[in-house]
DNA sequence: TGAATCTCTGCAAACGTTTGCACAATCATA
DNA sequence: TATGATTGTGCAAACGTTTGCAGAGATTCA
């Protein structure tokens, strides 16, 4: 076990101990044409009996590519983004690209630092989810002279979303179809791609002529115990909902929580939407109704759209991918009015 | 809106600008003591003027350092890896150090690919968890000449784990205590870590003098759909288990999911153990019982240990961090025989 | 035989930094 | 006034690659 720094071998190393120049044997080792087999082979084996490892630094610097790419989220531990990460990294990577990853905690000082901070190591270009910077774009792209793509920011040239426009009507329509009328719904204050959903939930409202009650929307911050609160708050009104639409599944999974605590039974007393469609959401009790983001192709379509923008290829434009309601066991007919 | 690729501003060009050689605004840059402060300021401003941004690739290639360090996977996807995940960036950079992240899949040459192309960005360092190269670690450490800590893998000597065989037996004498003598484990085969849990286990049941069924072991691994067949299989037995101890949180939650289906209900009917404590586990219905594994401490542990590694600092020895039973509403008294 | 072509290799510059050393100018000291 | 210390700056090498250009032999062709 010998942990002592030694010092790697270089290119130059091999070439002495081949008796050839580096350049033969950089060239050597990429298989360029004008090497003869005899020397190519050669250096190939010296290569690998001395245990050479190129540098990328040293090639990058002169390449001018790195072959990485940076990847902004909020948080590591958010279900959602795991999916996401995971399209963006496999289709990275068989691409031949690598990934940075780094969280901004939804801070917008934080968010900057490490664009900055993947912009020095001269990441070929960014992703970036869950943006603070929605409003500012324009000095986003003065900052930082790469190639950038947001996920989930409509206002951005270079964007992914899902539409949750359609989503969340799909969703609270399936609640008014089901008799309901009480339809609260559970936002995100925080992040601005909440507006779509709580548009949404409106226009549908207004469409079927049902009378919108600020009460029955209430702020979250699209995690767990939130959900949890929210639930408690919307079971303490006077007249309480008989069905809630929640920005996402960690929303609606705290909302089921606080339901079984005040002892109602989902869905005959109360009905529940959510938003996402997370692994469990499907093994929830009950399995949840849910509006599935296709979070791993968001990913992919990211990644697959920073990759045209680093090409300099022109004629780019956003994308939205559809979303889909899928109808589990937290829906069902609205209570009879007592 | 320009994404053409614009010339990147290099010291030299401050240096030309401001009719200084580039090594005094590489140390105006640096605040180095020498520098008259007019001249410092001189360069800091064109810096920040001309938008320079310093280039990591060229600085580490001279300082041998990348104060980067890259950390190995399996999924993504897995909850229980994202807050080690959460705990290893953290913790790195409020070293000063980034995080090159990438997964393995659970595969072997996948693993061996992507430490190699960490070493290639020469990362000063490399954190590998759910590693499949247990077995010759030594190869590994032969072939990669940089610092490796691994997560869960007792037989090397850089490691961080979690006290798995305490865990599990607590987890196990919990159920005995309850009077349960028919208790299943699922077990994650594909998994070296798993063994700890199994000997444990076994070694319970032998203390109490309860008889090992080998029909009551299942293989899983790890996923939720794994954990759904291992229940539905525990419950074809012709005398099915009254407590399912499982490898983690997301078989629980397919066990819970097998149980539902079959009518049954917990803990009345079957008892269920966990292992992991993931933030959603609280939230299930009922709520999980299940074993504490400190994954963000364990995230923090390991870069704490690899940054110690490449300080070159010695008498660093593996650790091990505690693990605790959380008892919760999945388990009780074990049913009367009728 | 000479010229042209082809095959292989080396030289040297470049990428963008850092840093040891030398040097010039200024200043304080004796 | 000479001496030494101090302060600020520049030169040049180094980090480990890639690559355009040139050149040396070998081969082909007329």
């Amino acid at each position: 076990m010998s942990r002592e720094k030694r010092k790697l071998v270089s290119i130059k190393d091999i070439a002495q101990e081949a008796g050839v120049s580096p350049s033969t044997v950089s060239r050597a080792l990429h298989n360029h044409p004008h090497i003869s087999t005899e020397t190519g082979e050669r250096v190939q084996r010296l290569a690998h009996e001395m245990g050479y490892t190129p540098s990328l630094l040293a090639r990058s610097l002169v390449t001018q590519d790195t072959a990485t790419i940076g990847l902004v989220i909020t948080y590591t531990a958010d279900p959602f983004l795991s999916r996401l990460v995971q399209g963006v990294e496999e289709t990275a990577r068989n691409s031949g690209y690598s990934v940075f990853l780094s969280s901004s905690y939804r801070d917008y000082e934080r968010e900057l630092e490490v664009v900055r901070s993947f912009h020095e190591r001269r990441t070929s270009g960014i992703i970036i989810t869950g943006s603070q910077i929605d409003t500012d774009y324009l000095d986003l792209d003065d900052r930082f002279p790469l190639p950038i793509v947001l996920i989930n920011c409509r206002t951005y040239p270079y964007s992914v979303s899902a539409d949750k426009i359609s989503g969340a009507k799909q969703a609270v329509e399936h609640l008014v179809q089901l008799g309901h009328r009480r339809i609260a719904f559970v936002s995100n204050a925080k992040l601005s791609t909440d507006l779509d959903r709580q548009t949404s939930y409106q226009q549908v409202l207004r469409e079927h002529d049902i009378p919108i009650d600020d009460t029955l929307v209430v702020e979250g911050d699209g995690m767990l115990e939130s959900g949890v609160r929210a639930g408690q708050k919307l079971l303490s009104l006077p007249q309480p909902p008989t069905a809630i639409f929640c920005f996402n599944d960690l929303t609606a999974m705290g909302v089921l929580t606080a339901l079984r605590e005040a002892d109602l039974q989902v869905p005959r007393d109360c009905s529940v939407v959510g938003f996402d469609d997370l692994e469990i959401s499907a093994y929830l009790c009950p399995p949840l109704t849910t509006v599935r983001q296709p979070c791993y192709r968001m990913g992919q379509a990211a990644i697959r759209m920073l990759l045209q923008l680093i090409r300099g290829e022109n004629g780019i434009q956003a994308e939205i991918l559809q979303t889909e309601l899928i109808v589990r066991q937290t829906t069902g007919l609205a209570p009879e009015p007592s």
